[in-house]
DNA sequence: CAAACATTATGTTATATTACCAAATAACCA
DNA sequence: TGGTTATTTGGTAATATAACATAATGTTTG
């Protein structure tokens, strides 16, 4: 019998809605190589620098990258390498 | 130099996205022991039908799950164990 | 074939997300 | 210090998603 206790996959769910925006995606599979900064983000996608910054905040949020101010800029890097894994699991399937 | 193609990441976007709602991420989590049917996931979540249906459909069209008639019950499974990678690498960190 | 059961599709409303702008903050340099 | 660059925050409008009820479809079984 399956039973269902509503909180208990709120946060792990997270994680996934995190990386399910296309931007967002995007930039976790560019970290995949090494730390970026933020405005490498914003010239390469062609957003507002805030929309950027929303999208990084909603990924650090679900604990998927982790950043580190250096001088004026931010870098951000992944915070855990099986998030790779993820990723080829994905891309195999599409 | 970073280059983004705006549809590159869509359809792989679109797996986690369908993984990032807790009622199909417990669905998924449901199926890693094997195949259950649609009857099983609403008596378990206590919503309508036609929600559980709708979320079912979400993860098919994602390519998460599959279906398989018998009977008068439709039976649902995972397409592929990797799945089950995803849901520990992301279990680990929460 | 028709009744009964299981699932899907449609329309609707409440809520959540997205992306932008403008303003605030922070770090460096002249 | 004051200016410039890099990033974050808050407000807002357009769009997308979630959940429900109801209607429609499809299958099995009598």
């Amino acid at each position: 019998m399956l039973n269902y206790d509503k909180t208990d996959c709120r946060k792990e769910a997270n994680v996934f809605k995190a990386l399910g925006h296309p931007t967002r995606l995007w930039i976790v599979k560019q970290l995949a190589d090494g730390e970026h900064c933020v405005c490498e983000f914003v010239a390469a996608v062609g957003v507002d620098f805030s929309t950027i910054s929303q999208h990084l905040a909603i990924l650090k949020r679900a604990g998927v990258i982790t950043d580190d101010k250096r001088g004026k800029s931010v870098y951000y890097r992944l915070t855990c390498p099986c998030i790779l894994a993820m990723l080829d699991c994905v891309e195999k399937r599409t």
